[in-house]
RNA sequence: GGGGCUUUAGCCAAGUGGUAAGGCGUGGGUCUGCAACACCCUGAUCACCGGUUCAAAUCCGGUAGGCCCCUCCA
C-alpha cells in the first residue's frame, strides 16, 4: 500500500509499525449539526482505506472520535463552543444534541455503505484521558497555566511546524473574520488544553480537573483518545486538508511532548468536496446531506461511486450534473455486471491473476479509477468464465461497497394489469396498429414501467 | 505575506522518460413498425513559456488559473 503522506510530502510506501497490524485513527465528525456531503466525501474515503487495507490482509485497528464538547468557534474569550450554541439554538440539553446528530451521521454513513467503525469514542466520555495527559505536560513544562486555563507552549516543541511545513514568524495572527487573538498566551500559536476561565461556561459540559472546572480543549481529544484505545505507536491518521495546521499539529505536539518519542507515521488528508467553489460549511447551514440526494430520487450508492472514481487528493467540484453522470455510470456497470450469467466454472488461475491486479490498484495510492476500469476489463475479457468474473466481483465490491449485484427492491403491485396490457400491445403490433401500441407502451411509461422488447418476447421492468 | 494541494478530450479519470487506458455523454451505424435495451464505430499532442534529453503529459525553472490553511467547518 502506498500513498500521499503529508508528513513527507510524496507518496510513500507504507509500513506499519508492527507487522500486519494496522492503527488507524480519523477525525470524527462534530455533532452539532448535520454532516454534509462534503464531509461524506472525507469518511467515504476513510471507508476504502480500511476496507482496502483490510483486503490486502492487514489487521485493523480503527478508531473514530465524536466530538461533543471543547470545539469553540475561536480560541479567545469570544469564542463558545459549539454544543453549547446548538443547544440554545434548538432548545435541547447539550448531550441531546450529540445524540441526535451522532445517530443522524451513522444513518447517512450507512446509506453509502459507509461502515461504522468498532470503536467510535466520545470526547465527553474520556476526560480522565486529557487530564492525565494535560498534568504530564505541565510536569514536563510542556504546558503553562495563565488566567485559570492551561496552554500547550508551542515554543518548546522543536518540530511544531513540520507536518504544517511553516516558519513561525511568517504566519498570520487572528487572519480570519471574528477571530480574536488571546491574550493569555505567551505565543499566538499555543492552544488551549484545558479552560477554566470563560464567560461561556455551560455547566452540563464541565468537570473537575486539578486546574479548577473547565473543559478541555478541541485539540486534546483526538490526542487522549487515540493513545487510550490504539497505543503510542499509530500507524495512519486521516482527516481532511483543512485540519493539517492548526488541529494535528497540534496533535503532534500534545502527542509527542508526552510520549517522549516519535508518535505517528503517516498522515493521510483529504481534499475537499465543493459546490461550485463555494465551500459548503456546517455553520453557515447551507448543507447538502446524503439523506438530500435520496429524497432527490438518486441512489445514495451513485455518490459514493462519484467519491470512490475520484482521486482523494484532488479537489472535486459538486453538481447535481456530475452527480447525474456519475448515476448513469453506476447504473450501467451494475447492469452489465448482473447480467453475467453464471456457469459454475471457476478458472482458479484466472482469479488469482485478476484478483492481484485489484491488490496493485487499490494498494497504488488507492487508484479506485483503475479498479473500476478493471472491471469493464474483466466483464470484456472471454478468456475468463463467466463464475469466475461473478466470484471476483463480489469479493472486489467487500472494498468498494457498491452493492454490484443487489437488485433494487421495486415493489411490482400490479403485475396482472402489466401482462394484460403487454398482452394487449403485442396484438394491436400484429395487427399493426402502431398508434395503439405506442399508446399502452407510453401509458405504462407514465407509471415508471418499461418495456424491453427482446428475441424471447417483451419483458418489463420498473424505473 | 507565508505554507500546501491541484491543472490531461464536453464531464469523471488513468498515466511518473519512449510518441495519450477506461467510463459517461455526443455524433453515426446495426437491431426495431418506431423507440427503449444491447452491440459496433467515433474524439485530446496533456494550462502556458523556456530548459535538460536521441526521446517529456511525465524531469528542472518560470508564468497563469482553481482550491485549502495560518485558531469554526471534513
Amino acid at each position: 500500500m502506498k500513498f500521499y503522506n503529508t508528513l513527507s510530502k510524496k507518496i510513500e510506501e507504507f509500513l506499519p509499525y508492527e507487522k500486519g497490524i494496522v492503527r488507524m485513527y480519523t477525525c470524527g465528525p462534530t455533532v452539532y449539526h448535520y454532516a454534509h456531503i462534503g464531509n461524506m466525501r472525507t469518511y467515504i474515503i476513510e471507508d476504502l482505506l480500511e476496507k482496502s487495507l483490510k483486503y490486502l490482509g492487514y489487521d485493523v485497528k480503527r478508531v473514530m472520535n465524536i466530538t461533543d464538547v471543547g470545539h469553540l468557534q475561536s480560541d479567545g474569550d469570544v469564542g463558545e463552543d459549539k454544543m453549547s450554541i446548538a443547544a440554545k439554538r434548538e432548545r435541547k440539553t447539550s448531550k441531546e444534541i450529540a445524540e441526535f446528530y451522532t445517530n443522524e451521521f451513522f444513518q447517512d454513513c450507512k446509506l453509502v455503505n459507509v461502515t461504522k467503525p468498532k470503536i467510535v469514542a466520545k470526547a465527553t466520555e474520556h476526560i480522565d484521558e486529557y487530564i492525565k495527559i494535560i498534568s504530564k505536560l505541565l510536569e514536563k513544562n510542556f504546558a503553562y497555566i495563565s488566567n485559570g486555563n492551561v496552554y500547550f507552549d508551542t515554543e518548546k516543541f522543536a518540530n511544531y511546524y513540520e507536518l504544517s511545513g511553516r516558519k513561525a514568524d511568517e504566519l498570520l495572527i487572528a487572519v480570519r473574520d471574528g477571530i480574536e487573538k488571546d491574550i493569555d498566551k505567551k505565543n499566538p500559536f499555543d492552544f488551549g488544553l484545558w479552560f477554566t476561565n470563560s464567560k461561556f461556561t455551560n455547566p452540563e459540559l464541565t468537570w473537575d480537573s486539578p486546574w479548577g472546572v473547565g473543559y478541555p480543549g478541541w485539540h486534546i481529544e483526538c490526542s487522549g483518545i487515540s493513545l487510550k484505545y490504539l497505543g503510542e505507536h499509530l500507524d495512519i491518521h486521516c482527516g481532511a486538508e483543512d485540519a493539517v495546521f492548526p488541529h494535528h499539529s497540534n496533535e503532534i505536539a500534545q502527542s509527542e511532548a508526552y510520549l517522549g518519542h516519535k508518535w505517528c507515521n503517516y498522515w493521510l488528508h483529504l481534499s475537499f468536496l465543493n459546490i461550485k467553489n463555494v465551500k459548503m460549511s456546517k455553520s453557515k447551514g447551507d448543507i447538502i446531506r446524503v439523506k438530500t440526494l435520496k429524497e432527490k430520487g438518486y441512489d445514495p450508492l451513485a455518490f459514493r461511486f462519484l467519491i470512490l472514481n475520484s482521486y482523494y487528493h484532488k479537489q472535486l467540484e459538486f453538481s447535481f450534473e456530475l452527480l447525474d453522470e456519475a448515476a448513469n455510470q453506476y447504473k450501467k456497470l451494475k447492469k452489465k455486471i448482473q447480467d453475467i450469467q453464471a456457469d459454475d466454472l471457476i478458472d482458479e488461475n484466472q482469479y488469482i491473476i485478476y484478483d492481484d491486479k485489484f491488490k496493485y490498484e487499490i494498494g497504488n495510492d488507492l487508484n479506485f479509477s483503475n479498479a473500476i476500469a478493471l472491471i469493464h476489463k474483466l466483464i470484456k475479457d472471454n478468456k475468463v468464465s463467466n463464475s469466475t468474473k461473478i466470484r471476483l466481483i463480489d469479493n472486489w465490491d467487500c472494498v468498494l461497497g457498491l452493492d454490484l449485484f443487489k437488485k433494487e427492491e421495486k415493489k411490482i403491485e400490479n403485475e396482472a394489469y402489466i401482462l394484460e396490457m403487454i398482452e394487449k400491445r403485442n396484438k394491436a403490433k400484429k395487427e399493426k396498429d402502431f398508434v395503439k401500441a405506442d399508446e399502452i407502451r407510453d401509458n405504462l411509461l407514465k407509471q415508471n414501467i418499461v418495456l424491453i422488447d427482446t428475441k424471447e418476447g417483451t419483458k418489463f421492468e420498473v424505473k
